[in-house]
DNA sequence: CAACTGTGAATTGTCAGCAAAAGACTAAGT
DNA sequence: ACTTAGTCTTTTGCTGACAATTCACAGTTG
């Protein structure tokens, strides 16, 4: 594809690769959590010297994807059961005012937009022959329409940008709980219905029963001397 | 005072010191938002190079209190009435979950704690004669406690290391309402109280309320045409 | 006189090298 | 055998220099 004329020539810095890169590296397990990162190593690897590479760990830094011990080194985060039953509870906060905000904005398009989501992702799992299954894409695009129907930049930011990427560090080695994929799908459907009723008290009360419920899924898998 | 023997001699990294010294500049107003960084001079007043000076801006990028824009440079993050009402709306959330956890882990001692800074802080404004004021170090206070009290530490560090800072650099140029401050006091005994029942449910709709108050407060003192 | 082009200064982006600290390994001593 | 001291290697922390880009301003042209 020929790029448009009016777009720059220029790539972004090699700062902004190199973070985009880890990034991508660390929420998808490439890099372990708690795995130790070799400044020499990984800058040889991606072609790059010291400098912009430890700029982009300072930026991670800053959004605590990886942590920093002084003349020790850089270890990608590590989130504890405990850490992880946490996040969901700033989550349930955040994408329960989500909801009600959108609730009260989404138009009537949007939301069968929504629905049609809903339903394509119910055949999908009928061909899975009921087999427990919650494909993350499919879920990460319904939470995501619902934030940014939101219209609120910065709860998006809050959401997208810092909380899930938190999220993700985790979810990248456990796997969804088994039996919830049927229920939280159910729960989908009535996320909907409330966002088409346009009662933000009850879209807001919905979304976090969801999102509660995947938190006690979560911490019923857990080790219970972890949920400290 | 004699620091303890098992604590470090040496001191933190460069870029840990420049990075508490430019967060300090950013939310007091002492590099006002919008503002541009010149690494060069910038670096040279601090005493350090560019290489430090860098890394410590990038970890502010990570938590948005500096933009950066290719080949252009840095300036220190603007909010625009909106985003400030939008942050509102993220901080409502949030401390409502923070009031809610707290009502059930915080002990009769706590709570007696945090009513005396109340009455405490009920003389000091006496003195003043009436006198509209809330002072941001109380404020800060009252409410610190709380979120503390949460027992959640993702929920304390989104609060107090990434919300708050952002906030801070509104309030660093516009004070807080002027007939605010007798009702805010008041909505805070209302905290109290409610936190000394117990009632998870209570305690976050009255400090949900609280903050909703001071937003709408927000928002009439602004010009309308920049709510969006 | 307006708009455009070209030149130079200022600023950001990147790199390589040096200094300092931490960790690993060996060897000696109790 | 276990601890302790010493040395060597690896890795991080920091600096200065160079390259690339942007910005400001003057000169030129229509």
């Amino acid at each position: 594809m020929i790029p448009s004329l009016s777009e720059p020539v220029r790539s972004e810095s090699l700062v902004d690769i190199v973070t985009k890169r880890l990034e991508e590296a660390i929420v998808s397990g490439e890099l372990a959590p708690g795995s130790r990162i070799l400044e020499q190593s990984l800058a040889a690897s991606l072609q790059v010297s010291r400098g912009p590479l430890r700029e982009a760990i300072r930026r991670l830094e800053g959004r605590r994807l990886v942590e920093r011990r002084q003349n020790i080194g850089v270890r990608v985060a590590e989130l504890s059961p405990g850490d992880l039953s946490n996040l969901l509870v700033v989550r349930e906060a955040l994408e329960g005012m989500a909801a009600r905000l959108a609730a009260q904005r989404m138009t009537p398009a949007e939301i069968d937009e929504l629905e049609r989501l809903l339903h394509e992702h119910a055949d999908q799992e009928e061909l899975r022959d009921g087999k427990a299954y919650l494909q993350a894409s499919y879920d990460n695009d319904f939470h995501f329409r619902i934030i940014k129907a939101s219209g609120n930049r910065q709860l998006e930011e809050s959401l997208i940008n810092d909380l899930y990427d938190l999220l993700r560090l985790y979810r990248a080695r456990s796997s969804k709980a088994e039996g919830r994929a049927q229920k939280a799908w159910h729960e989908h459907v009535e996320i909907v219905a409330a966002l088409r009723s346009g009662d933000p008290d009850r879209a807001e009360a919905v979304m976090r029963d969801h999102i509660r419920n995947a938190r006690l899924s979560v911490e019923q898998m857990m080790p219970p001397a972890a949920h400290d």
